[in-house]
DNA sequence: AAATTGTTGACTAAATCAATCGTGATTGTC
DNA sequence: GACAATCACGATTGATTTAGTCAACAATTT
């Protein structure tokens, strides 16, 4: 049930863009890897693939790099871990975008493909309706929070114990 | 974001054995193997791992097997898939079983985390709820709907073309 | 036009996962 | 007690994924 390193990095790249200033325009490969801890070389087979699919745009030469091909709230997670890391359901006869039929004699009685049809769903659900300006919007809340005194952590009255 | 084969022919050897009936007890590793169409030598490891972990019980020689070593409703899919396949999290930040630091400065305000921990939680909602008699009870539910003619599929009355 | 910066593509090495093979150990039946 | 069935274990092979390297190619700046 895990993410490859492949979706891992791609996504946190595609945050960095995106939660830079809008005018900043490009960033470089270098940038991002060196900010994300990214091996360099993996993350240009990645961002490629990313371009490839429309997600992101490049200029070559200097002063080029790469930047968001649509405005971030036009990008779901969901898309980019099925182009990086391929479906999101746990097994290929649960999935919209992959379907591949599986060998038990009925589908509509396996016990195993109910529940993943579940999983599954319950992971489209989420991934499908977040975007990546969701996704920075959702940061910055928690950078706000993180900045002033917590008020879960506030001291409450408490009872006397029995 | 994909269950392994270990995961899937464990779970489906398990569905296997909790529908048979409980007197018949032992089933053979072999049998198991023919009816769900799994590889025999690598049933065997499966199997093994899971009697290893208190989920079968086995008898050796002739007229043993394997059978489940609790009652159905006591084994969760999410114990099985986390013997299996490994923690249920999508990456380790977020994993309750097997946390692992990541690299990224803070945790609580990093947004690729924030999202997988919903994902985490939604994946471990279901699985660590549903156990193997949800499973098997779901199962012959659907058999007799299938049985039955389906409601959905009877004929209504149409609209005239327009 | 040359130099610099950056993308593109093909290729290789390491690690993990899936599946198989061979053999030993244990139990029940005759 | 001998035989057959069955689990138990280790080692090995093959495929896929992950990671990283090298050498070209393209555009911008000077």
């Amino acid at each position: 049930m895990k993410l490859s390193k492949r979706g891992e990095y791609g996504i946190k790249a595609l945050i960095d863009l995106a939660s830079r200033d809008t005018v900043l325009g490009a960033a470089t490969v270098k940038e991002i890897a060196g900010h994300q801890k990214i091996p360099v070389k993996f993350l240009e087979q990645i961002l490629l693939t990313l371009k490839n699919a429309g997600v992101l745009k490049s200029k070559p030469g200097a002063g080029g790099g790469y930047a968001l091909a649509k405005p971030a709230d036009q990008i779901t997670l969901g898309q980019v871990v099925r182009l990086l890391d391929g479906p999101l359901a746990p097994i290929p006869c649960v999935s919209k975008t992959a379907y591949q039929p599986c060998v038990c004699p009925d589908e509509n009685t396996c016990g195993l493909r109910l529940t993943m049809l579940d999983v599954r769903n319950a992971i489209a659900d989420i991934l499908d309706n977040t975007t990546l300006a969701d996704v920075t919007q959702r940061m910055e809340q928690a950078q706000r929070q993180a900045a002033r005194p917590a008020r879960r952590s506030r001291p409450r009255s408490r009872r006397p114990a029995p």
